[in-house]
DNA sequence: TCTGGGGTCCTAGGACCC
DNA sequence: TCTGGGGTCCTAGGACCC
């Protein structure tokens, strides 16, 4: 059996931990650049509010029914996924970290001293009483169900955080009533054309025979259709490092100039390398794209990206900096209204197989690695961006994202620990 | 005025090899 | 009339996930 741990609503309910006069009321969590909500709780979508909505659109639903707004804030919403995550390990040997809110629990050979479901309990209200986060459990064979069960958990009071489905009537009941397009690995395509085939509910789609989901499916619906039937199949090991890394925003303003521009893409390139730093990792490949407001029907549109190969993989912020800065100035256009670029490594390989280029024309590799790594040491320890590249440092700061309601950092910054007066 | 930012896996088709 | 039979690697694009 299988476990699924589900955060609720997770950025709200992290924000909610420490604006405590928020319980009960409508949150919402917006996207990098204050543009769309990205997470809400369930008040905020009873007052009409939606995952994906521009929240300019939605102002007056917000002021009318005082709605509560937070930027969002990655640094915080991971420290917090990382002590649950903590919590995970204590109580079962095999957990797989799925995302930022959900992880798995392979149970097999815990039903032998323990039920499931008191012992997931325990597990869940642990969480509870550490962390202040609710989490919604599923306890299933399969992967699959065992993300349908933390549906049901999350959305039923009565099961009480746990829902197990261990026998096939309960697992044809849930499959039943559940929504087909909620089945994890069933998108949009596959749910047009699941009903275009007549399939209505997860339990017509499982009661297929096989030759009929082999004829019309490729292997990510069949092994769906498996898991359906109670046939684990699929597997999220986690990867031990990224095959690329990206960082991108948009704009607050728009952005004309080369040397702005120049300051993104640095400073975009300086946290992709440190994320590769931080999977010790190298990277042999950079691309950089830079792209005009694609809502903005009134002005020049205009898209590009480059890529370039470095001579030997690396992971010095230096060399892939001016890599990327060198792409821009071969894709930049003048004249046009830019909202966003990024940058993107990939050809990543482990630090510890690099190969080595007889005409590698940077000679002294080792001192620029330890220059990355103490600028690593130097932030960590006395805060983001203590060093940093001049280039990202220009008077004009319009390329930076919005970031009006965002919370303090009071789980990683010693400066915005959270005072209680009493 | 204002519309996110990451990732993964799979497949088909092309180009090439013998 | 009949025009082989195996492979590999790479890439773009699609579909999905959070």
């Amino acid at each position: 059996m299988y476990a699924l741990v589900d955060c609720n609503s997770f950025f709200c309910s992290c924000e909610k931990v420490f604006h405590p006069g928020l319980q009960g009321k409508p949150v919402c969590v917006l996207s990098s650049n204050d543009g769309i909500i990205v997470a809400l709780t369930p008040e905020a979508k009873s007052v009409g509010l939606h995952r994906g909505d521009p929240i300019f659109k939605v102002k007056d639903i917000v002021e009318r029914n005082d709605v509560k707004i937070f930027s969002s804030n990655m640094y915080l919403y991971s420290a917090m996924s990382k002590r649950i995550v903590s919590i995970l390990r204590e109580s079962c040997d095999r957990v797989d970290t799925y995302s930022i809110d959900e992880s798995f629990l392979d149970l097999r050979g815990y039903e032998k001293n323990f039920n499931l479901e008191t012992y997931m309990r325990g597990v869940a209200d642990r969480i509870r009483l550490w962390t202040d986060i609710p989490v919604s459990v599923g306890v299933a064979p399969t992967k699959t169900l065992a993300k349908i069960g933390s549906k049901f958990a999350k959305n039923y009071r009565g099961y009480n955080s746990v829902c197990v489905i261990d026998t096939d009537e309960k697992r044809r009941k849930a499959l039943s009533i559940f929504d087909l397009d909620d089945v994890w690995g069933v998108g949009r395509r596959t749910w047009e054309k699941l009903l275009a085939l007549g399939v209505r509910t997860p339990l017509e789609f499982a009661d297929k025979p096989e030759g009929w989901v082999r004829s019309h499916f490729t292997k990510p619906g069949f092994q769906t259709w498996c898991e359906l039937n109670g046939y684990p199949c699929i597997d999220t090991e986690e990867a031990s490092q990224k095959q690329t890394i990206c960082t991108s925003h948009c704009f607050k303003d728009m952005v004309t100039g080369l040397d702005v521009l120049k300051a993104s893409v640095v400073t975009f390139a300086g946290s992709c390398a440190n994320k590769l730093r931080g999977q010790g990792s190298v990277a042999l490949c950079v691309s950089v794209f830079i792209g005009s407001n694609p809502f903005r029907d009134d002005l020049v549109q205009y898209w590009n990206g480059g890529s370039v190969r470095l001579p030997v993989a690396s992971c010095d912020t230096l060399e892939i900096a001016l890599a990327a800065t060198r792409i821009l100035e071969s894709i930049y256009r003048p004249g046009i209204f830019y909202k966003r670029s990024g940058v993107i490594l990939s050809e990543i390989s482990p630090d510890s197989l690099i190969q080595q280029d007889l005409f590698d024309p940077v000679s002294n590799r080792d001192e620029r690695k330890r220059l990355s790594s103490m600028m690593d040491d130097m932030n960590r320890r006395f805060g983001l961006k203590t060093v940093r590249l001049a280039v990202e440092d220009t008077e004009a700061d319009h390329w930076r994202s919005r970031s009006e309601y965002r919370s303090p950092n009071y789980l990683t910054d010693i400066k915005d620990l959270l005072v209680v007066k009493c």
